[in-house]
Order: C-alpha cells, then structure tokens, then sequence
DNA sequence: CGCCGGGGTGTTATACCATAACACAACCTG
DNA sequence: CAGGTTGTGTTATGGTATAACACCCCGGCG
C-alpha cells in the first residue's frame, strides 16, 4: 500500500481542482481549468488522474466519463455512486450489502470478481425537495 | 410500452449483428462490420442503437463504451453485466437482490433512483477453466 | 392532383474522450 | 561520470458521440 502523502505536483493540482469542484469532472474540464496553473495537455491531466486511481483518492464515474474526489475517508474500493442528474453532484456509498449480493452472484456463475462498478442515476434529496442546487 | 417488432431497417441489422457477435461491440466496431451491407457514417449506427435501447433490446455497457444485445427474454430493466477480462463476453443477470439493496441505500439518502448501472470485471469461469476461450 | 408532414435515412463536419510515442530534466546511485 | 528511474512536456493520432442539414418515401387530405 502506497503512504498517504508524496504526490508529484500535477496530482496534487488535480486533486485540489476536484475536491473543490465537488461533483465529477471530465479530464478537459480539469484541462481547462488548470491551464492557468501550467498545464497545457491531455496527457498530463491524465496521468495525474491515474496516479490518484491509484491511490483511491479520485474514482473514475463510467457512466460521466468522468472523475471525482474520493469523498470516504476510509477510501474504500468497489464503492458505489448516486449521481444526481439534475445538479451533477455524486454522493459515495460503500454499499457492503450490495457487494455481499454481487458476491453470491457472481460466486453462483464461477465468475471471480475482481471489481465492481455501481452507479445509480436519479435524483438527489436537495433537487427533489427545493429549487437552490445548482449552484 | 412499444410493439415488439416493427423495427426500421438498419436496426435490424445493427440487432443481428450483435446477436450473432455474442459480446459487446463498440458502435464504431458495428459500423465497419456492417459498412458492406451499405451503412456509412456513425450517426447511422447510433440512430439505430437509440431505438434498440428504448425498447431493452440492446444495453450499454458504461465501463467498455459499448453496446450488446439483450441477453434475457423478460428484457428487464436495471439488469446487471458480469464482464469477462479474458474472452471480453459478458453475462447478464437480474440481480433483484442487488436492486433491492440499492433501493434501500438509494432511500436511506433520500435519493430518487431513476437507473442502476451495475458492471463486474473479473473474469469468467470458463476463462477460469481452460484455455480456448478466445474464440 | 398538389400540398404538407413525419419518420427514417444519408452526409459532412465537429466536439469530446483517451493514449502512443518521443524528448527532456531532475534525481539518485554505483 | 554512466546509467536507471520518475516526472514532465509536446505532438500527433485514434476512438467515441452528436449537431446540423438535406433528401426520400409515404400517407392524409383538401
């Protein structure tokens, strides 16, 4: 397991951007954003985001084509995603009874696991209740 | 709910395609198989893909870009996807049990939960097995 | 018939997502 | 210093998806 904290500089500017943009990011979004700071191509954007895939810090969201900040402290994997179609925010769940339920499935079919991706699309308790969210 | 069967032309032939191809192809994979039975431009294929997907007779798989017919005679919706690393095919499965934990997580946030994207990577048992497999 | 409308289609162009390949600098190590 | 490893910059390219517009066919209807 890596230790926690020596990212190179890239990294860190990435995962600043997402931690503060708080919802998910596509890598030219990010591109676009930290232009400014110095970086000026895809493939750096890029490999700053794998090195933080790595670590668990970022989540890639398939169904965005998209990246997040890990928002659970214990950086768990195979966690799941509620993205709210309406304000673009993501809540992380870790879901053990789903991945207890996926288990069974996948044991039943001879299928060895190796990773899951689980994303729920829909809408967030904030949009459903009032109209202040997008901001 | 939409008839069964009054598909335009090149739906059909984007359907067959996948039935027989047996795994997930990208839209642009289905494009060149299918450029000598006189289709041309990508929009084509994605023109006939959207119908196919309104009606479940074909699902996309967030986590390879692609698309593949529908494995179950009920076509339920919200289906599960165990994806095979090795051989590339993919298993579907219903997966209530998954669902039904999904609505409870989904609930518990107050989240109104419009779609499940659910996709194992591992790899399949007769990749597990043996050897021929690729085929 | 002439007109219109809608669905399906064809075509061009473009936007967006991701990576290959190569060059360079900084650093550590023997 | 030579050689390796790591991070970086840059150019070019490949893969995914859609916008915008033109056309044809066919059916309804005055």
């Amino acid at each position: 397991m890596p230790p926690p904290d020596d990212l190179p500089r890239n990294a860190v500017l990435v995962l600043d951007f997402l931690l503060a943009h708080g919802r998910p990011a596509s890598a030219y979004r990010i591109l676009d954003a930290l232009r400014p700071r110095g970086i000026a191509a895809p493939p750096t954007v890029y490999r700053a985001l794998d090195r933080l895939l790595a670590r668990g810090l970022v989540h890639r969201v398939e169904s965005l084509n998209a990246f997040v900040a890990c928002a659970r402290p214990d950086h768990g994997e195979d966690n799941g995603f509620a993205i709210c179609g309406d304000c673009g925010r993501v809540a992380e769940f870790s879901g053990r009874a789903v991945h207890r339920a996926l288990g069974a499935i996948a044991a039943a079919q001879g299928f060895e696991l190796a990773h899951a991706t689980i994303e729920l699309a829909g809408r967030c308790a904030a949009c459903r209740g009032g109209e202040a969210c997008h901001g």
